[in-house]
DNA sequence: TTTAAATATTGTAATATTGCAATATATCAA
DNA sequence: TTGATATATTGCAATATTACAATATTTAAA
């Protein structure tokens, strides 16, 4: 007891849920906005935006890449991170699902 | 150390880190994907389609909650949870405004 | 009022996450 | 090669999350 199930739900379970887990902080979450303001930026850049140390900021740089998030390519000495647009896609059809859900059930609740 | 910088980050982000970290687990995720095509459920029908024990799945009934996720009202001995439209319309915004900026930056990145 | 049914809360053990100092790695320039 | 710069990794302490047994609460029916 204690860690999270994972064995006993669907692969698509766990990945749709991992992905918004990286999104389920509020540093990675500032991250992902800067990106959107931004369209790509270093590690270093972060460290200006982002009240964290540079070891902590890469961890979550690495997180939010795992979860396929952003994608990083190297640029010389420093590593450029940019927004995943599939992995957008695959937010945005969430959310076009949820919406459509919630129009069709009707606005009241039990 | 340890603990999330929780004060150094604004109420926003808070908030919508907040909204997704709820999402971030494969067993709340199987909730709202349940509750997106049955439209209300309670506690008790959870159990049937959760690998979890009683008090694990109101637990995580709370945790949506707290999010704003879902909605409950009692009804007699049980509680009817739904989700919660607003909330669902603060997701569509965010993956609005994150298509919106992956079309508007272009498809390659750096 | 008692009993049953449904859910919530509490307490606790196991595990995961967060953050950073110290250190390692990798690339460029001199 | 050496030094400088940028990022990643490791190790560890502090904290948070997850899961469940036991128990409490709440409402309906008998």
């Amino acid at each position: 007891m204690g860690a999270t199930k994972t064995a006993t739900f669907s692969a698509q379970q766990l990945e749709m849920s991992a992905l918004f887990k990286a999104l389920g902080h509020p540093a990675r979450w500032a991250i992902i906005e800067h990106l959107m303001q931004v369209k790509a930026c270093v590690c270093g850049d972060l460290l200006e935006v982002l009240p964290l140390a540079q070891p902590t900021v890469s961890q979550h740089l690495k997180a939010l890449k795992q979860a396929g998030l952003i994608q990083g390519t190297i640029e010389g000495t420093s590593v450029c991170y940019c927004l995943n647009p599939e992995t957008v896609g695959l937010i945005q059809i969430f959310a076009s699902n949820l919406g459509a859900a919630v129009a069709f059930q009707g606005k009241s609740c039990c």
